[in-house]
Parts: C-alpha cells; structure tokens; sequence
DNA sequence: ATATAAATTGCAAGCGCTTACATCTTTAAT
DNA sequence: ATTAAAGATGTAAGCGCTTGCAATTTATAT
C-alpha cells in the first residue's frame, strides 16, 4: 500500500534556499543568468532535498517539452533497432529525449499514436515511410508539429525525409542477380498494402524484371508479414510449382533467414540449389550461413541524421529538408552465379 | 517555420458548449456522473473542434499519468521484445500507457532514466532484474512508486517480481548437458558485473559443474556483451586452448549464434565436432541451423503477468506479489550425445 | 402540493513550473 | 562623485486540466 509521499518542488528549494522560484528555475535553465553564489546556494538546496523537477509542469509552463517522438512499425526485428539507438544518441547530445512507440504496421494504431504523442507535447515526430492518411499530415500540420519520414525518401513530397530509395536499391540488387545468370525468380515480400518502403522495393523488383525484357506474368510472388517463419512458410510453397526458382529475392533479411533456414530443412544447398538475398543488412545477416546477399543500410547514419534534421525544423533553423542516403549491395555467399 | 496555431483546451469545449469545464471534464472521465444529453451536446462539440486533452496538464491537475514505464536493458535484440509487447498488450487493455527506454545495461543510466521516468509521472515501474543500486529503490520507496522486477526471480526479496529462476534453469539444462556424456565445457557468459541473470546463468553452470564433482579450474569462461559477433570472437579463443571443448553452454541465444557462425567458418561441425547451447529460446534459435538446444523462457506469459501485477500495484489490490514462472529445457540439433 | 433525497452542474482553488516585467544591485563610464 | 547601463532577483500571471464543495435542478415519497 503505497501513500503519497510529500515530493519536493521548486517552491521547497526556493525557500531552502532563501531566493525565489523564478530564479531556482534560472538555476535550472539559464544558469548564465544567475550569480554564482546563488547558483552554488540553489544546488545545494536542490541535492539536500533530492528535489527533480516535474516533467509535466515544466512541458505545461514552458509550452514545450524537449521530447521527441517516434512511431516505428516493430520493436520485434532488429531493422529499426539499430537506427534508432543512434537517433536518440544524438537527441541526446542535444538533451532532447525521445519517446517510442510500435504500430505493429498498423495505420490505424499510428494514428491514434501520432495523438497520443502530440497531446504528450512532443516538440517533433519521427515516423517511418510516407505513406499515410492525408488526414493525418493535416492534424500534424495544424498543430504546428514538426515531422521528419525516415526510412525512405521522397524528394517530390511537401514533408521532410532522411532515407533511401527503396524501389532503386532494390533495383540495383535484381539487376546484379539478373547480372549473375538467374533467369528463374521467385520473390518473397513483406506485405505492402500500407507499407510503402515494401511496396517500393517490390516495386524495384519488377522494375529491373521488365528491364530486362522479362514478363511479369513470370515472376512468382507471395506477400507476408516479415516474420522468419513466414519466410519459412513461403519458399515451401514456393518450391512446390513447376518452374523451379534459381533465386529467391527476399523483401528483407528476416524473411531470407526463415528460407535460408527452411531451405535446409527440405535439403537445399543455398547457394548451389537456390540462391537467396535479403534487404537491410541487419547483424543476423552476416552470420546466417551462407552469409546473405543483400542491400546495406547505413542504419545509424540515417537516424543521426534524422535526429539532427528534425532538432533543426523544431529550433526553426531550417523550413524543410530531404536527405537521400547511398545504400550499398553487399554480396554474399547466398547468391551464386548461375 | 511552423508557427504556433491556436490549439482547443477544454475551455473551448466548455463554451462550444456552452457548460462549464467541470461538466467536460466529467465527460471525459466519468461519464457515468453526467446526463446524457449534456454527454452528446459536449461530445459533438469535441468532435468538432477537434479537442484533444492535454497530456501533461491532466496528469498534473490528477497527479496520476496512467502511464507505465519500462526501462529494459536493450532494444537491439529480441529477448525483451515479446515480453514487452505482451506487457504493453496487457496495460492497453486496461488502458495504461506504455513508455520505454533502453538502459544499454548501464546502472548510471537506467538510475537516470528511472528518474525520468517518475519525473515524467510514471504510475508504475517495470525493471528488469534485482540487482541495483540501493539508493534507487529507497528512491523509488520515498516517491511511492510501485514497481515489478521481471526476467529475474526474487523470492525473498522485499520487492515484487514476476520472473523465473535463472540459476536453477541453467543448472537443468548443464544436468542435462553433462547427462549426455560432455565432460569437457566452456562457457560464454554475458557481463554478469551488475546483471544478476547473466550472473544467476553462470552460477547455475558453476553449480552443476561442481555437483557433477568436477573442479571450478576445469571449466573455461569467458565474459563478453551480448551480440552475435562477440560470442564469435569468444569461440574463436576458446576453440585455441589445449583442452578442446566438446560443448560451449552460452549465456543466451545470441551469443550461441555467433558461436555458431564462428564454428562453421572454421570447419567445425556442429553439433558432431562441437555442441553449443544457448539461453531464451529467441524465435532464431529454431532457425539457426543446427536449432539451438536452449532454455525456453515463457516471454510472453511473463510480460502479460507482470503487467497485471504491476496494475494491481498501483491500485491498491495488492501489497506486494512474487510470480515465479517455469521454464523448460528444448533440446535441438546442436546438442549432441557423446 | 410539499418536503427530502438524489442527480446534475458550476465555482474556484490548485497541480508545479516558466517567464514577462518590475525592482533592486552592481559595475562601468564620465 | 554622479549617472547610465548591465546584471541579478523577485512578483505574479498563467499553462490546461481535475475535483471538493456549494448551488441548482430533478426525481421520489409523503
């Protein structure tokens, strides 16, 4: 049975420390514009009587909050986890702090977080991929908070972006695959409806296929959640009609991981049976075995960028910027020329 | 340059209308206390401005959040992932909110964070494991701040917990290890320096080891963060020893991975040439190949309970609660019998 | 109809902090 | 020594909401 505790606020260590509230706040705020003695005086009182300032007060008073928010589509696969953690290192360095929430891919559950974090008074949002209900945009707009979309780029588009070409990146990896002699391709996506950097890098795949002189008609897809046993699921079924794939262009690695793994199970040799590549370049990928073919993300390089991106449309130093970020095709040993 | 509009409060509603900003509050909060038609007249007066209830003043004004905060060691890999969406699962339900933050297993910092979090007004508090600094619980104790330890188990201890038995879990696991003709064992331990479920892990090891008769001198450790490429590294110096290992016990799942990758690159055959076994049954380690024979953890059961525990908490049902979850040893391909 | 209890609503005092503005000190310049 | 400028501090008005209490309306019983 817990009671409420009588908690310290800043009228305590003001009158601890003999001066008013406005300059305790100073202390904490704006320690140039207050004596050193009365500094010393105040820090004294603030570390004797374990006094922390209350968030909600402070974000309520000063109208901002110094938090950032950030609404990720999974916490469950390492993708974002990577560039995250440097987003919030450099929020950080900035002594802004952030706040995160999973969608679990769902538009719906965004939005009602996209609110839950703006009636929070987050000073800025951080949100994967463009594609989302214009209402949404609008809501954000007329609250005046800013947003940065990362994990893919949109040049042409109203909103800032720190992120890469889905769609051409993952051109560029069919095209070195097609390079290498496959002709039989199979491809496993995540799920696009909703999801735009999926349905980009679908949309890569077709695009260097046709390039190519080949038909769509001939190239197998199945859509799945990314999960490593969908994965798995999907090249079973995959392999069961009658054009045998020489390759399997998975929509990222966490769905290549589950075929490399099922691949094995059914007595496959990747890559002298089948091929498989991947899309993100997540740790796992390195050691699966065989290492995967697949298209690196400077991960970390995004969300510093974004960070700093996104600090400098909350202080007003810039209108809107859009970064577009090299990825890079790591080839591996899944990939084998035919 | 985003300007500040003019965003509704509950004044706004209040005079929309045309009641008083008790009347909407109530609306909001405790419907049942006002008449329906006062209910619709300040619902659709709502809906049309677009009213959104200030976080942070309501917090303040009802000094309680209904919110919940997680400080987990790491978002990088996926043993808190599942737990934590289960807990968040669970706390939505009843509509608590979530927040989280990443302590990097560093003391300082989830010290920190903790205070972040209770400054932010966190009802609750959800940590992961027992093993800290006094000062934060006499902290946490004078602020009246409810909080569960989970992924740990604490019988005796004087704060509540929902967890399992780290120790003896290994132990089982080691029994069986030794049960299957491996006389010759190395370990690869996480950091156990201000983690009690790494040092709970190795104990477990050293306890079976030392029933089983064998000497404390005969049994290889090596400590290193968690992350694939260090159980690699750690193999690769163990492998060079002169008495060669016939199994490696790891101290989760991810490291066991790396040691894995490590052991094919160098020509072993796992498990015929070496046998590894990992720690929370990840969904990777059925798909690692071989499977990891591991420890399975009941993730999700854990995080959905310690949220109604942590619940409970909070409103008063309950003084303290102590959940001890069981656990069971999956033997995989990567085990072998001698 | 009248009295009384019950259900609704409004009033107004905070919650703990920031900040424009006023006031009082100090420092520097003449 | 005198005065203006600069620096330090205090005063007090909010920020947007909840809630105890009082006032009012409505329902129930006599």
């Amino acid at each position: 049975m817990h009671v409420l505790p009588r908690i310290p606020t800043l009228d305590d260590v003001a009158n601890a420390a003999g001066v008013s509230t406005a300059t305790v706040s100073r202390c904490l705020n704006e320690k140039q514009k207050v004596s050193p003695k009365t500094l010393t005086k105040v820090m004294e009182a603030i570390e004797s009587l374990g006094y922390i300032p209350n968030f909600n007060a402070r974000a309520m008073a000063a109208k901002q909050s110094h938090t950032i928010g950030a609404i990720i589509p999974t916490m469950e696969n390492a993708v974002f986890a990577r560039g995250l953690q440097a987003f919030q290192e450099t929020l950080l360095e900035q002594s802004y702090n952030l706040l995160v929430s999973s969608s679990a891919y769902q538009p719906k559950l965004e939005a009602q977080q996209i609110r839950e974090l703006v009636a929070r008074g987050a000073d800025g949002l951080l949100l994967i991929g463009y594609e989302r209900d214009e209402a949404v945009y609008e809501y954000l707009a007329r609250r005046g908070v800013p947003l940065v979309l990362a994990w893919a780029s949109t040049p042409d588009s109203e909103h800032s972006s720190v992120g890469f070409d889905n769609r051409a990146a993952m051109r560029l990896l069919v095209d070195k695959v097609i390079d290498m002699g496959h002709r039989q391709i199979a491809v496993i996506s995540g799920i696009i409806d909703g999801n735009d950097r999926a349905a980009g890098r679908l949309a890569g795949i077709k695009d260097s296929w046709q390039a190519h002189g080949f038909h769509l008609n001939d190239l197998p897809i199945i859509q799945t959640p990314y999960e490593i046993e969908n994965g798995a699921i999907a090249f079973e079924r995959l392999v069961q009609s009658e054009v045998k794939p020489t390759v399997i262009i998975c929509g990222n690695d966490v769905l290549a991981t589950g075929v490399i793994s099922k691949a094995r199970d059914l007595g496959f040799n990747v890559p002298n049976d089948i091929s498989v590549t991947g899309f993100d370049d997540i740790e796992l990928a390195k050691h699966v075995f065989p290492a995967l073919t697949t298209v690196h993300v400077p991960h970390r390089r995004m969300g510093r960028i974004a960070a700093e991106c996104l600090i400098d449309l909350i202080e007003n130093r810039v209108e809107k910027v859009s970064h577009q970020l090299d990825v890079s095709i790591e080839v591996r040993g899944s990939l084998r020329k035919l």
